[in-house]
DNA sequence: CGTCTCGTTGAGAGTTTTCAATGTAAGTGG
DNA sequence: CCACTTACATTGAAAACTCTCAACGAGACG
């Protein structure tokens, strides 16, 4: 069952009764979509928030020259939105597209509100969500200063292997910030 | 009072009462610093948040080269700490200093937590700073993305021209990612 | 006045991108 | 199951961007 994902995971960080959880959880919507299908368009007003229990979602946008480039992809158990834009009920920065085919729980801004008001314990389970996040965002923005696109290209297969492994490179290489063709010429050098 | 600059902050996001507010506030502890006086080094145990009533915060780091690299800067009604290292209440991986002579409110972890046990709501207003915050840290990695360095530096001074004259030169550039050098050459080429 | 910090300049070197071409694997329809 | 098409990965050369280093200049401050 797709919703207890989120049921186990909201467990890591309160103590809620079963009652409690199974009256929360019917605040969200669950989909599935297939690879390759958009949850967000940039542009148009960004009211909904995902949580991936299965599969893997990207956040991305269009730059000048018509490139996708992906800010974050979202895989099990995590949260996705343009937050900005949700947050303020404004237009959306980004696209939302899932790279694999997905389950996908899906709560509107105002359930979002609901949610809130009626458990407010929720509140500390998305402040520990956000502040995680938040801090995650500044060491990624470390690494970016830190070193050239080179060694974040081999200093993040080092830690996550496993998900270099599952999406294609030319995601990768829009994640990491350099181009699909300098990602190759690396990872020839690193062989010879 | 510059207490009140914190509590006026938390009346933007809930609705307390008076007696609240003043119970809160004794869970921080004021200090003055004058510039250049660090607050948090890198490799301690990160036990502190700070607000920053009056003045400037840099979050830093030292690269392989020897070189300060900044991430974060936080002025008037901003928190500011390593997020990460705080929540796990692990070793820090940055440096906190004052840019300017500044006022800061500081509250340990486990006072922090006490306070976010005692009044609930306040899991709302972090919550709501932490949402605001990631948001915020996903548009700037979207920035770094999109432009050259040369674009990020003009669009960040046509964004926040006062803070550009705010801070000196050098700590702009790093926090921008580039080299003090290569941001003197930009701003002559443009004057052209 | 001397010193320190910060900003500027210029040349050369390193990194990363662009562009165009080629190779390869995988999916689709017959 | 094969042929076709499309999507993705690789290569190499040239160009663009950004950094490094060393030197100089200007202002702040004791």
């Amino acid at each position: 069952m797709t919703e207890s994902t989120l049921i186990n995971h909201i467990k890591t960080y309160l103590t809620l009764s079963e009652e409690e959880l199974a009256e929360i959880i019917l605040f969200f919507d669950c989909h599935s979509y297939s690879k390759k299908e958009t949850l967000l368009l940039a542009g148009r007003r960004c009211y909904k928030l995902f949580f991936v229990t299965k599969g893997c979602l990207q956040l991305y946008f269009i730059d000048s020259l018509g490139n996708q480039k992906t800010s974050q992809f979202a895989i099990e158990n995590w949260w996705l939105t343009d937050f900005l834009a949700f947050q303020n009920q404004k237009q959306s920065n980004f696209y939302i597209e899932t790279v694999e085919d997905s389950q996908i729980l899906t709560i509107s801004f105002s359930k979002y509100q609901e949610l809130l008001d009626k458990f407010p314990k929720m509140e500390k389970y998305f402040r520990i969500i956000y502040e995680t996040a938040y801090g995650a965002a500044l060491m990624r923005l470390k690494y970016i200063n830190s070193f050239s696109k080179e060694e974040i290209f081999f200093r993040f297969r080092d830690n996550f292997p496993d998900f270099v492994q599952r999406v294609p490179q030319y995601l990768l290489a829009s994640f990491l910030g350099l181009t699909p063709e300098y990602l190759s010429e690396i990872k020839r050098k690193q062989l010879s």
